[in-house]
DNA sequence: TTGATTTGGTAAAGCGTTTTACCAATTATT
DNA sequence: AATAATTGGTAAAACGCTTTACCAAATCAA
């Protein structure tokens, strides 16, 4: 309710130099005095800047878009906080869609960015964004980056150390003893599910292993399709004594199958997961992982899209190596022991 | 870039009659004529009106805060999803703001009330939120609503059907045959917390049980609290064949605590859990549950935010019947079988 | 034919900022 | 003493929309 020129009027200054006061423009030249009375009136009035105007002037909302596929997914998650967390860092502040929540929320969305109401968009919807939502942010020029996607000539694209990660995993394995591993992969078009399968080949190329030999198999990112390839895996597998999952919820749909046929896990059959998540210590079996830097893709998907001066195309969360964590689910093979 | 007064000019009218058409203003009267040349011409030029013009203007955002106290807890996330739903059913959006990740996200917060930014706040992050966010929104008749949380004369507050919940599961119990049931609560000055304490006493009270002879512990929403406060129960009552946990994910980490015994669930120990969770179906032994409407819970929160007509106070979203998801961590104590 | 009503619009005043261009008074320089 | 430079500001034009008040022309009623 009270604005610029209130201030201005008391303190007896024009609203410009209030303005400049507030944005704390360095080149404004005004006595000290003069500010501290500025200063004052700002803080008894409690005055805060109108943001519609501001926008409307300056055409900078403030707002990051961001979209992501599955707001229950806990993995998704984490990549929520990081961004959460850049955001505040930055004045900026994150407005959400849930692109499985509701087909109006993605118009809702176009009209948002139609309408110049966010300064950048980040999508973690793998495939799951209509058109023209790309379409819209490209032809408004708003700053969009794409997580773990493919690379889009319009668009920033940040990817996990996914081949490392897999690496890491399926090394443990090795060095435990195994040698028939099988890999449980995510989304077959995916380049992130490409890049982890690769982890896994080179591993297992170190070790002197046929990769060839050794089963793949899809899925998607969830538990009942981790539950329905890794039953796939065992009817076809029957010597594997150990699988490496793409996805940690995939995984747990994983042990629950596995468990379902009496096996033991690790007793029979080992299980790793790309991804750690809260509750994997408090599985039946605690779930060995590998965890991947999510928060910090998310920080830096925010930190990207803000930063105008950044040239486009892809970059790897690689500050820190995936972290190996080691809890139950992995054991050496039975005929090593 | 296309404005109001661009499509007034191609059309050859005001940017009036425009404006009003898209805001398909009733009591606008124009030629059919007119307005299909309007709209041809914004088709054409594929107008979107500048969100923070009309903000500016009409001193309504569109925008609802949306403040949580942790976006990685799947409970929370599920009323996340009720709300995202209603707002793209009422051309809104969702700020989101986390209040474990930033500190500054509570003075972001602060801003943009302050600023005029949205139209209304919600708040599921019981105890969590830094008193000023409350103050400023009151003052600023941002309508807010508290979500499971304690009464407050400034705010709208929505609460589940703890009690029926609770009484739900216990009657469960009950009726398998167990007698020593133990009650693993949530926070104990929450609301929320003794409405459920009373479904329990209502449940043992009508099977003729002396609750008070019963062990009551409280905690936290969260695994690790669950694990502790469940080898308390454990320690202290060694008679108790059933425990129903106020939160799931509490739930997790004492069955946890349960297995770490070697007691098995249900064999020596049942367990009910409320609110359900999508991996419930997948641990070890899948747990059954009591789910709560959550979604519906977040779906009421934004339309009650909007609603500007909706007296202050509290209500119940209790459409349906919590539903009992029987699975396998519950069955007939030792001695009955 | 006159007066009243209806039809189909228009003009313009804000909403609260930001920002550019400008300037009077004071101080420094020669 | 005259000129130049600096200090400490000010004025006003946008930004793009909504909304109220008003109005000319056409139609209608009597």
């Amino acid at each position: 309710m009270t604005t610029l020129s209130d201030i201005a009027k008391i303190a007896g200054v024009s609203s410009a130099v209030v303005s400049r006061i507030v944005n704390n423009d360095k080149t404004l030249r005004v006595s000290d005095d003069t500010r501290q009375r500025v200063l004052k009136a700002i803080d008894e009035l409690d005055y805060t800047p109108n943001i519609a105007a501001r926008t409307l002037r300056s055409a900078k909302s403030g707002l990051i878009a961001m979209v992501v596929h599955d707001v229950t997914n806990p993995v998704y998650a984490e990549i929520m906080r990081g961004a959460q967390t850049a955001a505040g860092e930055n004045d900026r502040a994150l407005l959400l869609f849930d692109a499985s929540a509701s087909e109006q929320s993605a118009s809702r969305l176009v009209d948002i960015i139609g309408g110049s109401g966010i300064d950048g968009m980040i999508i973690q919807s793998a495939g799951g964004v209509p058109e023209r939502v790309l379409a819209r942010a490209a032809r408004q020029k708003v700053p969009t980056v794409l997580l773990q996607a493919d690379l889009d000539a319009d668009a920033h694209l940040i990817c996990l150390p996914d081949q490392r990660a897999v690496e890491i995993a399926t090394e443990h394995l090795i060095a435990l003893g195994h040698r028939n591993i099988g890999c449980l992969s995510t989304a077959r078009d995916m380049m992130f599910s490409l890049r982890r399968l690769e982890g896994w080949k080179n591993a297992m190329a170190a070790a002197g292993i046929d990769y060839d030999r050794q089963p793949v198999v899809y899925g998607s990112s969830d538990m009942e399709s981790g539950r329905t390839r890794c039953a796939e895996l065992l009817d076809n597998n029957p010597d594997l004594t150990a699988v490496v999952c793409f996805n940690v919820m995939a995984a747990i749909g994983a042990m629950r199958e596995i468990w379902s046929r009496g096996l033991d896990i690790p007793g029979d059959i080992s299980v790793v997961a790309i991804h750690d998540v809260s509750f994997a210590e408090f599985l039946k079996t605690p779930l060995t992982s590998v965890a991947m830097p999510l928060f910090e893709l998310g920080k830096r998907a925010v930190e990207i899209a803000i930063d105008g001066t950044r040239p486009k195309g892809m970059s790897t969360i690689d500050k820190a190596e995936p972290e190996l964590i080691m809890r139950a689910s992995t054991a050496a093979p039975k005929g090593a022991r």
